[in-house]
This record gives C-alpha cells, sequence and structure tokens, in this order.
DNA sequence: GTCAATGCAAATCGTTTGCATGAAC
DNA sequence: GTTCATGCAAACGATTTGCATTGAC
C-alpha cells in the first residue's frame, strides 16, 4: 500500500507537470494495470471496471484515451500481433519479452541478456534507438500443437 | 522471367492440389507482392493493382482474401506493428527480421544468426514451435529523433 | 469561474461476410 | 454444367471524435 500510494502520488505529479487533471477515472484505470497480472486489452479493462469498480462507470472511450495516455507516459507498455488489437501491462516488472502464442494467443515472458545485447548493437548500427524494447516471438504452443 | 513462369507454374500446381481455381487477380496479386521490393498493406497493394492494372477492376476484398491465402500457403509473410494493420512481403529472401520506427513506420531488414539460435532454444524450453519466425524491434529511427 | 475530462453516440478505419453474378474447369 | 471466385455493398469490431455536460483546480 505504501507503493500504492507513492504509484498515485507520482501520478499525480506527472499529471500537474503536463497540466491535466487528477481525475479518478485516470487512478482506477492505473490501478487496474498494476493490480492485475496479465496482459489486458481496453475492453477486458473496461470490463474490470465494471466489475471492480461498479460505481463509477467509466465510458470506454475514457478508457482508450486514458491508455494512450499512460503508453506515451511509459508507464505502461503495449503488445500487439495480427488483427487482435493492443494489449497493455503495467511497468512494474523488469524488462522482458514476449512469446506469443497465434492460435490462442498465449503470452509468455521471457528475457535474455544475450539476445537484449544483440538487439542493441544491431539497432545502434543502423541509427535506431530502441525506446520501448519490445521483442515478440510468434509460434505455436504446445497446447496447440 | 523464368523465374517469373516458375512462381506462376508453382502457384497454379498448389491451387490444383488445394482444388482451388487460377484466376488473373491471385496472379496479378501474387506478381505485384514478389516485384515490389517494400511491406505493402492491403489498400496499398489494391492501389498498385489500380495503377498497374488499370483493367482489371479487383476489389478490396478479393485483396484481403488473396493476401490471407497467400500467407497460410507460406508465400508470403506478414509483419504488423502498433494499430497499422498488417504489411505483406513476397518470401523471396532469405529470412530475416525487423527494426520498425513506430513514427514513420520506417522498416529496416536484418538477420542475426546468433538471435535467431537463442530464439530456437527459448522457444523450445517453452514448448513453442515458431512458425513463422517473426521478430520485430520497435523503436525510433534516426531521421525521427 | 475556467478549462480540461468525461460519457455518450456518431463517425471512422481496416477487415470480413453474404449474395447474386461471372469465370474456371 | 458445376463449382468456385469475384465484385459489390452491407456488416463488423476496434478505436476515435464531436459535443454538451461535469468536475478538478
Amino acid at each position: 500500500m505504501e507503493n500504492e500510494n507513492k504509484l498515485i502520488d507520482d501520478f499525480k505529479d506527472l499529471l500537474k507537470k503536463k497540466g491535466m487533471k487528477f481525475t479518478e477515472q485516470r487512478a482506477i484505470i492505473l490501478q487496474i494495470l498494476f493490480s492485475i497480472d496479465g496482459h489486458l486489452n481496453a475492453e477486458e479493462i473496461h470490463d474490470v471496471v465494471k466489475k471492480d469498480y461498479p460505481d463509477s462507470n467509466i465510458g470506454i472511450a475514457t478508457v482508450y484515451r486514458t491508455l494512450s495516455f499512460l503508453e506515451e507516459a511509459n508507464l505502461i507498455t503495449s503488445i500487439s500481433f495480427g488483427t487482435e488489437g493492443k494489449r497493455y501491462e503495467g511497468n512494474t516488472k523488469k524488462h522482458h519479452d514476449h512469446l506469443i502464442c497465434t492460435k490462442c494467443g498465449k503470452i509468455v515472458e521471457f528475457m535474455d541478456s544475450e539476445i537484449e545485447k544483440k538487439q542493441e548493437q544491431i539497432a545502434k548500427k543502423n541509427g535506431f534507438e530502441i525506446t520501448s524494447h519490445n521483442m515478440q516471438i510468434f509460434g505455436i504452443c504446445s497446447d496447440c500443437k
């Protein structure tokens, strides 16, 4: 809960710095992303809001607007594959990459420092700056084979 | 042109094997993907059709249907990032990965056999079979920095 | 009191589908 | 002649936008 307060306090500071207002809706969406362990899309986040905060009545448009802002502010990260829209996760954990099953959508997180290093080298060689450091490997998981 | 004929001949064989018909529309779309060096989305392919084959009048639905089939048949490969839909390229070249600028959409191709090996190991360890072998690194290119 | 944020509904974008017509076999 | 593919337009799902109202400051 100390962490939670810090999260909210930092968020308030950020909003103030940007001349934006701290609202209950934004706080709720941020909380959800940092308390749920998974990769949710906008609709699923909206469902969680309706379930866990039934009195708040947040519109789906607000969810989308908030997600865009949070991603831009680097508080959350998105992944996406195929036609499926974006899925988001709070930036709590260490950086990691994703192994995604294109059949069932299962997502496995992994981290390999050697690949990371190689990626950096390749990016630098091509004049790129890896901002989001986002790699995705697509395949078929054991359940779907 | 010998290659081109081989491409078309192989395509005819594949269609026959699947009980599907060889049509001018399918041939045109295949040709475009194998003659243009780049990563086009469905709309852009449709534009090329209208420009380079003005008499053919191919509907956008046919473009989508053909692209889905060609991808499934492993004749073309798709990549996608962000909200942007899929972009396709003909499977002429050796396997390679993509470095994508999330600002301007510029795509740089690269290949690193060490990363490939590592990817395989990670996938295997997690019970995944890498079908499309598709990795994308997102960042900001030098022009957009 | 001012200005940004919200909820709602309408609009938009990319993609898919249903169906009658036309083309491949 | 049969069956599959096509073009068209309508339908669709995810996301965005316009606008009047509400709420934060």
